[in-house]
RNA sequence: GCCUCGGUGGCCUAGCCCGGUAGGGCAUCACCUUGGUAAGGUGGUGGUCGCGGGUUCAAAUCCCGCCCGAGGCUCCA
């Protein structure tokens, strides 16, 4: 019974691999210079032999090596002998001899074939290709009769682990996701279907995409890369008020804003440790002397940044923010869509270092209640998104109160998913999940207690004993992406639509608060006058003063999801009233001027307040779209 | 990366199947119109039909190759 023995490989296709020989492991080792070596456009076959293989395993594997290089196009091979891939290695000789014999069948099957030698600890860097192909694990058995293949998804599959999903309730109640009745909640059946089966329910184009373009707040830039968007200057300034937004709410919460770089040495030691979990996912800059990569989050930057700090226990709970425009993260040409999903996307991340459990909770039931106030300043209710929470069960068990604490916070049922043990460097970790109208699940607000990175980073603080101490380190995206926060006002716009509903964007983020038409040309000026009257309070207002009839330029307000119109004629001249077009009341109303001012005021009281993005004069106006 | 669909003035789109000198709408410009709450009228400017090759007397249309985009798959600590 050979049969569960076998060859190894993990195959990985690659930008580039470098590998620098450092010293000899086992007597049977090759001989070799140590120098670097490096490969361009390469599959690497990282290769470990298993006790009972011969020398037919080799042609074997080779054969179906060769079957997926056609798929993939490429004719360079790096043959890697790394032993780490088994617990149940063959003799040093043997495994050899086998490498040879592949490094052979490689070179006679017409491949460019180059070979790390054996025996040695080698030092390398490896840049993996974003494909679904582009990882690849196969185990190649000794055993002739036993011709099956295995292939599996590689580095995310060893560290997946078995995960069971549940509803939690507010009452503490934990029913399997199957024997729950989602008949009045339909938006959290429709993410644990998303999270758990991943079915999706309609083909077509999502509705945000058109209303980003047609509202000209941001648009695709074919002269970028895929993903990188530019916003026009109504989605700036809203994109603007909401970044503002999340960093008034984080500072109020004592949070110390930061700036860090956007780049990072590939080759830094404490930072190659958190990327090797992330490989595919950079994108890559050279540099002089040395290869950078693009944050795809603030979290090194800030790290880096506490490493190096003296911190006492007294200043904990200590919290640090950035708003990172941008993060970077190079998603699969497939993966990007519109607002969704970008390859260069702006992210509030905010730290929190906690002394211990007891400091943390605290904290996140803070940060769990700052979040929601986030997104309902963004017209999104708790009816418009849904709370999905993870943990492994060990934690679940521990700190069962707790966990039901933040769902009773939530007031709705949640998705939740339980791992058997921890498996990623978090413990608990939350989400708000918008979903859209093509039944996808999007995460907006998030928060997690990390466990591990304060120790890879070193990151202390001096305890009540002068001992050095490893803080608990919170990570929060108190609104998500800002892009995606634009997306998911656009998409509950789009259904209040369908629903019989007037779509707009909240108040405070509308790019014109106020327009004011004059009947005529006549007009203008009493407009002007009336227009500058407003404008004084802080409040963005406009003045469509193009010769179109007065139905078009109400037509045009509307299309422009303005929500007061005023119309300025002769009687208003007179009586002093302003008859002020509501969109979302769907009617007209009488009103003094100081009456309006003092309603708009109100409305957007503690929001943040930019002016007009745009020349006042609706004629003075380029068209950015369309 | 794979699959599917697509690329025609700034935007939307007809024409493509069945080859015969590219049509409409919006926007833009000019003129008329100066209005009372969701499209006033007339006229004009603007296009080597994504790129390259092939077939043909003739290609937006048929064939081959490529590029770009979107969606889906997959992926999403």
């Amino acid at each position: 019974m050979g049969g569960l023995n076998s060859l190894r490989i993990l195959q990985l296709h690659s930008d580039y691999i470098e590998y620098l020989p450092v010293q000899k492991e086992v007597s049977a080792a090759e001989e070799t210079e140590k120098t670097a070596r490096r490969i361009e456009e390469v599959v690497v076959l990282f290769t470990a032999v298993e006790e009972e293989d011969n020398e037919v395993v080799a042609t074997r594997a080779i054969k179906e090596i060769e079957n997926f290089l056609e798929k993939l196009k490429v004719n360079r091979i790096l043959i890697y002998p790394y032993a780490h891939l088994s617990n149940n290695l063959a003799k040093p000789a043997v495994a050899l001899k086998v490498i040879r014999r592949m490094e052979e069948a490689a070179k006679t099957a017409g491949m460019e074939t180059f070979r790390a030698p054996f025996g040695w600890n080698k030092k390398f860097t490896i840049s993996i290709k974003g494909h679904p192909l582009a990882e690849q694990s196969r185990t190649v058995l000794a055993d002739v009769e036993n011709e099956e293949e295995k292939v599996s998804e590689a580095l995310q599959a060893e560290a997946k682990l078995e995960s069971s999903w549940y509803i939690i309730q507010p009452d503490g109640s934990v029913v399997p996701v199957e024997k729950f009745d989602f008949t009045e909640h339909k938006d959290l059946e429709r993410l644990a279907k998303y999270e758990i089966s991943k079915t999706r329910a309609s083909q077509e184009k999502p509705p945000h995409i058109k209303l980003m373009q047609r509202l000209e707040l941001v648009d695709y830039e074919p002269g970028s890369d895929p993903g990188n968007l530019r916003w026009y200057p109504k989605g700036r300034l809203v994109k603007s008020l909401i970044e503002q937004l999340v960093t008034d709410t984080m500072v109020n919460y004592g949070a110390m804003e930061v700036e860090t770089p956007v780049m990072y040495d590939l080759n830094h030691p404490s930072l190659s440790d958190y990327l090797d979990r992330f490989p595919a996912r950079q994108y890559i800059i050279k540099s002089e002397d040395k290869d950078l990569f693009l944050r795809f989050a603030a979290c090194f930057g800030q790290f880096l940044m506490l490493h190096d700090t003296q911190l006492s226990y007294r200043q904990l709970p200590l919290r640090v923010y950035e708003l990172t425009r941008y993060s970077f993260r190079r998603e699969k040409s497939g993966e990007i869509a519109g607002l969704r999903r970008q390859r260069a996307f702006t992210m509030p991340d905010c730290h929190a270092l906690c002394a211990d459990l007891r400091q943390t909770k605290r904290e996140f039931i803070t940060r769990f209640k700052l979040c929601s106030e986030v997104l309902d300043s963004l017209g999104l209710e708790k009816k418009d998104y849904e709370l999905a929470i993870r943990f492994a069960e060990d934690f679940y068990n521990k700190n069962r109160n707790f966990v039901i604490s933040l769902v009773r916070l939530f007031g709705k049922p949640a998705l939740m998913e339980m791992f058997e043990e921890k498996a990623f460097y978090w413990v608990l970790k939350w989400e708000f999940n918008f979903i859209d109208n093509q039944e996808k699940a999007s995460a907006l607000s998030t928060d997690q207690i990390d466990v591990e990175n304060a120790y890879r980073y070193d990151i202390t603080y001096t305890d009540e004993t002068g001992q050095k101490q490893h803080p608990l380190i919170l990570h929060c995206s108190p609104s998500g992406g800002i892009e995606r926060c634009v997306y998911a006002m656009l998409e509950k716009s789009y259904r209040d639509q369908k629903e019989g509903g007037v779509p707009f964007l909240p108040l405070w983020l509308s790019p014109t608060q106020v327009r004011v038409i004059p009947v005529s040309d006549k007009f203008t000026k009493d407009a002007e006058n009336i227009v500058e009257e407003i404008r004084r309070h802080e409040i963005r207002v406009d003045l469509d003063d193009r010769s179109l009839t007065l139905q078009k330029k109400v037509r045009e307000a509307e299309r422009d999801w303005v929500i007061y119109v005023i119309v300025i004629g002769q009687k208003e001249i007179d009586s002093g009233f302003l008859p002020v077009r509501d969109r979302v009341a769907r009617k007209i109303k009488k009103m003094k001027l100081r009456e309006l001012v003092d309603k708009i005021l109100k409305e957007v009281e503690d929001k943040p307040f930019k002016p007009l993005p745009l020349p006042q004069k609706l004629s003075q106006r380029p068209q950015f779209y369309g």
